[in-house]
DNA sequence: CTGTTAGCGCCTTCAT
DNA sequence: ATGAAGGCGCTAACAG
């Protein structure tokens, strides 16, 4: 149980069990037929000296790492954990290692991360807001196999993409407010800048306005930032400035929460005199009261799909350009449906 | 910008700026001294060819991987987030990369994950759930530094360990309940089997009680998983029996959604009828109506002071053997005690 | 300060 | 089916 100082290599395998390198490396790869005979010999001596092949030689040799490379904005929000646990399944299925770094508060960058060079990884996913366009094209010239999430290709690129369906589901939720619940005066909260999830939102949100001939009001566009106490602050001021609306689109379920307590600190009712949604729904929709009525987003499958997506684009050289996956309305209690809470 | 079939290597380099290849590695390392002369040329190089040495090459010859290792149980909860927020930023602030592994619901597994194999990390950081004492055992017999996390050392191992304050919260807790608000019947959810957090904060609940003369009722425990479907399947049915309780503490946050839900719908007061408590205070806690009284855990401070602690160990050999971080009791209003909601 | 050389551990033709 | 040998790209003595 005393720690070895030097691991066993091939060679000692080799040589336990009395056959050459090559012959331990065809069994531990599976490659070419090996006789029964000598492959039991040779797994014995493996697990006789409890050998494990060193990556980095293996990488060098075949000059491929069997990681995939995962590269993040921030590690925050209800977003993330979903993301990477569909990454991280997919990846193991298929054998890659997960690596994983972020842009962190530096915001996008124009190079890959430093210790993150370009040949750590077999391929990589690009959420968006971790690489500007100018990093995605710098990265892409190098001839790194990506996949881009929540974001899309530069123009003259075809990187594939994979993300949801935004604009179709906020028309939808705005329409039901309008429709359903006689609301005409919304006010929307928009996304980070130069997000494109909230960009899309904005224009499904202007769709749902002029389908029924309601105006768009500058007053009633406000920021979000998918952050509580910024969505927060905004309905605030609106408030304070009296601004009249009867219902907010949050931007997202974390602005909502922000929503939920300008308004509560207001004594106003949720959904009698403010209607409020948001977009997400993972878990924290549930938890308000009253249940925030949201848009599902499937983001474990997100994870899952561009894991999918990178793979193949790695294995095979192609890949589906573009992977839109679909979103769904979720009617709780906020928009002033009734449900039994939680 | 047609991506290059094949990347340059440090012989191109050398090549391109008229040097050795030692001389090209000496810039890229500066370990050694250079002439200003002779680097920058060698400089000019690089960015002409966009040189990027080649990770695998630079493991093998030095047996080194400037990575990091991290084992997860899954991936999960508000309690992952921040803890890999805080691991890869100082990660990254030292040069490692970060690799991430989960054993998934396959529950803590005998070995490493299959791609995670021992040389792909200078060191693992272990977290709870991961990795059986067994695994830690077979692990740590292969000389791989590693830190655990939540998780004690094995008996006669010294694995440096990096964890929280449970017991003396949980007992402070517990006490407000009783000394503050007059709680006698305290029900406790416990967490996940196995798990040291919850066994520790069970200690805490039972000296807590003791020091008030109160007696440990088995039917006041129940399972709490840190689940808030089954910390809500217990609270339903200790109802449903009629057991008679005037307190919760829920385990933690998560778990504590499933008690109010459940007291909610049993169309109880929190806290008039029952004060309910919870552990972690990651966000939850404030979205939660009464804002739920909890202990505040910085778990983002566990991910950062663990990931220190396995990078002294790889560069110096040791590290503290026990880090145990504090927690903080955060009074809100699901105990009875007054405070503006959010 | 700089060039030469020998590996690091494994995969992979090429023979046999 | 198996062995021999070259090379993957880089670092680290060792000379000079």
């Amino acid at each position: 149980m005393i720690p070895k100082s030097t691991s066993p290599t091939i060679d000692d395998v080799a040589r336990e069990a009395g056959v050459s390198i090559s012959t331990v490396s065809r069994v531990l790869n599976r490659n070419v037929p090996v006789s029964d005979k000598v492959a039991s010999k040779v797994e014995a001596a493996i697990r006789a000296l409890r050998y494990t092949p060193r990556a980095a030689a293996r990488n060098l040799a075949t000059s491929r790492t069997s990681t995939l490379g995962l590269l993040l904005a921030e590690i925050v929000g209800d977003f993330f954990s979903p993301l990477l646990r569909g990454v991280e399944s997919v990846a193991r299925e298929h054998g890659y290692d997960l690596l994983i770094s972020t842009a962190g508060r530096r915001g996008p960058q124009k190079e890959l991360p430093g210790p993150f060079g370009k040949h750590n990884a077999d391929g990589l996913l690009v959420f968006a807001g971790s690489l500007t366009d100018e990093g995605v094209r710098d990265t892409y010239s190098f001839g790194v196999p990506m996949v881009l999430l929540h974001q899309s290709s530069p123009q003259d690129l075809t990187i594939p993409c994979v993300t949801i369906e935004n604009k179709a589901a906020t028309r939808a939720i705005v329409e039901h407010l309008i429709t359903k619940h006689n609301r005409r005066k919304i006010l929307f909260l928009t996304g980070e800048p130069y997000n494109e999830d909230g960009y899309w939102r904005e224009m499904g949100y202007r769709e749902a306005l002029a389908r029924h001939d309601l105006p768009i009001e500058p007053e009633l566009i406000a920021p979000g930032h998918f952050d509580r106490h910024i969505a927060q602050a905004s309905i605030e001021q609106a408030l304070r400035e009296k601004i009249q609306f009867d219902a907010v689109f949050a931007g997202d379920d974390e602005a909502a929460v922000g929503v939920y307590a300008a308004l509560r600190a207001a004594n106003l009712n949720i959904p009698r005199d403010v209607s409020v949604v948001g977009f997400d729904d993972q878990g924290l929709a549930q938890v308000l009261q009253p249940a925030l009525t949201t848009v599902h987003v499937p983001i474990e499958q997100v994870g899952i799909e561009a894991a999918r997506c990178l793979i193949q684009l790695i294995q095979t050289g192609t890949a589906e350009p573009l992977t839109l996956l679909p979103t769904t309305l979720v009617i709780r209690s906020s928009c002033g449906c009734l449900e039994p809470s939680l």
